[in-house]
DNA sequence: TATGAATGAGGGTTCATTCAT
DNA sequence: CATGAATGAACCCTCATTCAT
């Protein structure tokens, strides 16, 4: 066993920085993640075999567990590591100052380009969102949903405040909205204590005239 | 073998009217397919077993076996009404005449009530679509949506043309951005042939601006 | 799945009774029981894989989980009825009334009669205590060691102070030394030759009045 | 494969002198096999992976094998030279002339010192016994114990022909009955607060004389 | 219609061991 | 001597499905 291990128990690698030290890391177990990764990406996370990700790398499955605890720790790695730099972004643009146009402005921006760096990590949330969702280890991905949308919410709140939105806006609904179209799409049953028409008149209200206020 | 049985093979249900015809289908039947469907929606499709569908039924898992021939042909059965019905919708608007603003308003209040009737399906969509997007007997799947976007983009053309719409709008783009609101988020990377920046420009003029044209 | 399995978690089997009201279970399962009982006698518990038990019943593994939800849940069936038995020896020893002499003598004469309708259990616990005593499902064993030492050291004071038994006599040290004759030592069965009752006065015999010849 | 790897095959090494020419054995070699033996003691054999002893070591488990066989070469030199210095213990006592309660006396009080220098030997075969005895390899140990057998048998009879021992004991019940204590039972250090000449002294006591006080 | 028992393929995982470097 | 990577067999378990009763 290889002490680069990810930890099995115990709080989730995405309150440290899953990657950032990473510089010892074997290239071989780098390998082994990213095509991890990009199977994921293609078949979802949990229609994935261990079996598959060894085939892949040439490899017998028993032999993937040299470098990784469990096909979960792979997992983690990958969606941890995407989790803190989007949550990094999402930070950065705030503390960047400017007002809350420009602020979600640099959020679309620099997440956009995370992203691009982090698809299988993206494919992964989409395909089996729920799946992650339910599971103790991956608890750190509710929370930084919540973290993200707090800050949706706080600028668009800022925004309507200082005239630079509309100030008919509904600012958690709006957030709810434009959330799945950057992101995971939360259910919309989810998003309750919103009557249907009601959800249908803002969605249409924004597509239409969009959330900048008309001078 | 019950008489009332999907078939197992041969062109997907959801060319002819899944349920139209159901008149004689058990009412047992039809509430066995309601409890599947909500744990479908609250589980994810594949994540739910027959076994879980069977307890909540209160039978044995080889029972529903007299229902149906295999968990497919229920997810079928559910999958398939709600596709038929949100074509159906779409057909309807376009139908309808109107111009483009009005029939992108009709599709869209009128999928929304569909929606509602089917949370399940819903759900199941956006748990699973790339495990059902993969299968032959869901062909019927990518098919709709394709027929949809076609609907979307011919609009948005019209409405270009005729003035309604901004000159400048991406009609293809702009469905995709739109669709996952409304919809199933197919994944970014699907969207091939556009930059990273150009989605992200066309994504922050609509958020900010909408799609109307100013007058 | 049947619904006789029994619990997967919370409180381990062995504070109900097991077994007593089991009139309903099916013969089937009965009979597997047996037969893993009889293999985990012979192997240990840890040694006898489900294939073997599946291969002693003339099935497949994976049929052996229509029956029951784990191995372990195998082990409880067995040892959660041994245990309880003998507690109700215990106690009933106790409660029976009589001096310390013969409330020993009787925990003696019934436990051993016990023992012999559980050989699975007990050479289950003689080859896999360490490992079942380290595992949550089954801390009632070591519960249940817990009170048996509490019910000989108490009667060996009385015995003491009564004068029954010698005054220099350390109870807690006698019962350890006794345990394991009783108990978790090698099986009785393989003292071949002997009949139950032949070996139960023996050592009643040897553990009043020692090997020693009164002059 | 260094030179000083025990033999995997051939006529067990309990049959020469396992340690006695170790002199030239690394010191590395000697500290391995004391770290494996604490963790035999206490998770037991089986249950112990080479990974944890490399652990242990602080090395990788493939290292492990630079200096042994294989895990059962470990087990082995544990066990052997155990079980040699227990014969040892037993056929100096009855060498030493003496009559049979003085012989038994002596095998008491000079196992019962052995045992406490091999903890780990006695926890391994309590925990495991039935591994080890099904093993070629481990052969010597039930050959083993049936020498120690035969010499109690031999010491009871010649103790009720001498009329020391009561003449109604059955010699080999009680053996059997006495072994367990002495040895394959709970361990001797899980007795705190007893020195081992405390319990040895209760044993003794209790064998010779029985727990009933004599009116 | 339902039960109860079984199938069979495949799932993630463990572990003693090997071996080139 | 040690590492790091891999093997290969076995392990416990899951689950859609079948079928005699």
């Amino acid at each position: 066993m290889t002490h680069v291990k990810t930890t099995r128990e115990g709080q989730a690698s995405a309150d440290g920085s899953a990657t950032a030290d990473g510089s010892m890391r074997s290239e071989r177990r780098a390998h082994l993640v990213v095509l991890a990764g990009e199977l994921f990406a293609q078949r979802g996370y949990r229609a994935t075999t261990v079996r598959e990700i060894a085939d892949a790398a040439g490899i017998l499955s028993g032999s993937l567990y040299h470098h990784f605890d469990s096909k979960e720790s792979i997992g983690d790695e990958i969606l941890a590591s995407f989790i803190n730099e989007v949550l990094a972004d999402y930070r950065g643009a705030v503390a960047s100052a400017g007002n809350p146009r420009a602020v979600i402005e640099q959020i679309v921006r620099s997440t956009s380009r995370t992203l691009a760096r982090h698809r299988a990590a993206l494919a992964m949330l989409q395909n089996d969102w729920s799946y992650f969702a339910a599971q103790p280890r991956f608890a750190y991905l509710p929370r930084a949903l919540r973290e993200i949308e707090r800050i949706w919410v706080s600028q668009l709140e800022a925004g309507k405040e200082s005239g630079l939105f509309r100030a008919d806006l509904d600012s958690k609904l709006t957030y709810r909205l434009l959330r799945d179209v950057l992101w995971i799409p939360e259910q919309w049953r989810r998003t309750r204590g919103y009557g249907t028409d009601q959800v249908v008149d803002a969605f249409l209200r924004i597509l239409f005239d969009g959330i900048a206020n008309r001078a």
